[in-house]
DNA sequence: TTTAATTCCGTGCACGGTAACGGAAAAATT
DNA sequence: AATTTTTCCGTTACCGTGCACGGAATTAAA
């Protein structure tokens, strides 16, 4: 058996020679799909018509619409999208509204997915906007969206940190037709087309069986760097919930300490680190809820200890770097630029193609990342 | 703050009033990209010949040729997918040689991804198709090779089960000019596209290090459920060496045994466990490297055992099912479905838009999976 | 030089839908 | 009955490419 074209094989028992493959011929069957001419045929109205039936402009009569419909379903009709969108000049633009970080940060992360649309056809002429807020400044988001209000666009990402602000602007939103989705988190909201985000409550749940491996231990520290520590929506809170409730079912008499830290003090980490240590030397188990588990990163290399777990969240770079050297046991990923990316993808669906998203609420996927696999992440 | 279209922001302490959402016009800005026609008028050429030399087709002078190539770099032409496609008709067809097994084996799971393509557009009016074959038999795979002869593709996906006789067909379509892309594995090759896979040997080292949790552990045992125990091509031969190598360097004194078992006969399962068992009674390491673990599961659960963990490959609905169950410990997953839809999705940037992938080869994110994140999979 | 063969290029229709425009028909008003 | 308004619909000019066809220009053969 070789090339060259000749090629036989055995067939039950016998030696059959096979045909050579064809240079291909993207001119073949058409499928012979109707098109808006042959709706308008059999209905023995016009395109025009039938366009208007299609886009639900009005200006048709019940009986006309009925006959159309009746004829869509028949035939199965369904539009050319490459026509339609050839025809329509496709111009879309999609704002979305993110916290806006520094290099490297969750946000940043999560920004990077703009740039990664699932869909090279569908985004092709989207214009897609970032319009970044201070994700501690209420105003700050009152600010993006009169930005945003200026590129028109004919949908909007929103991750909601506050939620009486995002409530004005969907209402405003709905008021004008124009799809929204959330990521991240999600607020009340009557209609959002969809959310795509973590399940807060099971990561924490995870990460508190990765922490102890199932296993029996004694006390566990959870770390808590965030800058203000009284923030009525700490989006980790349902995190912290879940890991609280792990424990407590499967080591109801493990100790669990909580140590507070503000980043801006740097010096702070080290000594709250020390401080803590030299009193509870036991500890082997160190837990973060948010993304910034590499800035203890310098503190656990400097005070290296066998049998430490130390679990964390969300795959910065930094992040990342700290599991590969081992400093960091695990890190959960929740994947924020396909968030977002998914995100975009709903909306163009839905204002492309007229298609709802199979699901509303989206729940992603929560990978475990340990130095073993974070190289093909 | 409230809705109803007055809202008022404090911005550096002064009050703004700021304008509302405007409904969206899509027929905006237009952005004025260059067409074939600007080409045209710019060389002094027609279209048809613009059109001869974006598509290669020849029948142009030299001249000519490089007046419109330099157009196409100054004005930064890029051609409309959209007008494209509607002018050549939409009509290519794939074809997918796959091993083909029963429902819920690893191989109907790969072939799940044909159905949810990445990109609804690009897809649009795509055919794809699967032949399948029997991964015991070679020359079932020329049998499907002359099969997909018939449906003249513009692209092949390939998981390559035999290397002689997947040369020839690699060796004709390479002759043809029709591209197309590895999956799951590849062999020595001087033209395919891509490349999506797992790394194996690295999946190995990933499985052992879960299996142990990275602590010390006295002994293991690796299960082997295979029907040809001495094929050449044992597809997890890499992932075998890379879960010693764990063992070796983590556990040097760690006893590793090996039980055969022939999936064919479900008595010889039960038997051999027992007989194991029996024997080694401390064992409470299992690992097991192909995607049969849950055939494994009714022995487990009949055995219980406090403190055993159970490690195996693949998301299929049993091993899901059996990690849910916390019969089995961990499943490590490649995406056998993500393999395929990316295989196709880079075969029609090719075709469609020829465009050429960033990465030949691409290795899979290795997930982890336990019944804590199973269910968001 | 005439004729035949190449080489090269322009023209024009098709692809399926969109939406502006204007007009016929029906209904409402005077 | 005449006029205005409204409702409804067909016509038509695109959108940007693909590609077949035919013809002009150039070269080769006679």
């Amino acid at each position: 058996m070789h090339g060259n074209g000749k090629i036989f094989v055995n067939v039950h028992g016998k030696t059959v020679k096979l045909l050579n493959f064809a240079k291909t011929d993207s001119r073949m069957a058409q499928a012979e799909k109707p098109t808006i001419m042959d709706i308008a045929r059999i209905t023995g109205l016009s395109k025009g018509t039938v366009d208007r039936v299609l886009h639900n402009r009005g200006e048709v009569s019940k009986k006309s619409y009925e006959a159309v419909m009746n004829a869509i379903s028949e035939l199965g009709y369904e539009p050319n999208v490459y026509a339609s969108m050839l025809a329509r000049g496709t111009s879309h633009s999609i704002a979305v509204f993110m916290p806006q970080d520094v290099p490297g940060s969750f946000w940043d992360l999560a920004a990077a997915g703009i740039d990664k649309p699932r869909d090279p056809l569908l985004t092709k002429g989207v214009t897609i906007k970032h319009f970044g807020y201070d994700p501690t400044d209420e105003d700050s988001l009152q600010v993006a969206a009169q930005r945003a209000r200026e590129s028109k666009p004919s949908g909007v990402v929103i991750a909601p940190m506050f939620r009486s602000s995002t409530a004005v602007i969907t209402e405003e939103l709905r008021g004008l037709g124009i799809p929204y989705v959330f990521i991240d988190s999600k607020i009340d909201d009557p209609g959002y087309l969809a959310y795509f985000g973590m399940p807060m409550y099971r990561s924490g749940y995870l990460c508190a069986d990765q922490l102890t491996g199932g296993r029996h231990v004694d006390g566990v520290l959870v770390v808590r760097i965030q800058r203000d520590v009284n923030r009525k929506s700490d989006p980790t809170i349902n995190r912290r919930a879940g890991f609280m409730d792990y424990i407590h079912e499967h080591c109801p008499d493990c100790v669990i300490h909580s140590l507070l830290i503000n980043p801006a003090d740097t010096q702070g980490i080290e000594k709250a680190m020390d401080e803590f240590f030299d009193a509870h030397p036991e500890i082997r188990h160190i837990a973060m809820f948010n993304s910034r588990v590499n800035v203890l990163a310098p503190w656990l290399e400097k005070h290296p200890q066998r049998g430490r777990r130390v679990v964390g969240f969300d795959n910065l770079e930094a992040n990342m770097q700290a599991l590969s050297r081992g400093t960091v046991s695990v890190l959960i990923c929740q994947h924020p630029d396909e968030q977002v990316s998914l995100a975009v993808q709903a909306l163009l669906e839905r204002i492309v193609l007229g298609k709802h998203p199979a699901r509303r609420d989206n729940f992603m996927h929560m990978d475990i990342l340990t130095r073993y696999n974070v190289d093909f992440y």
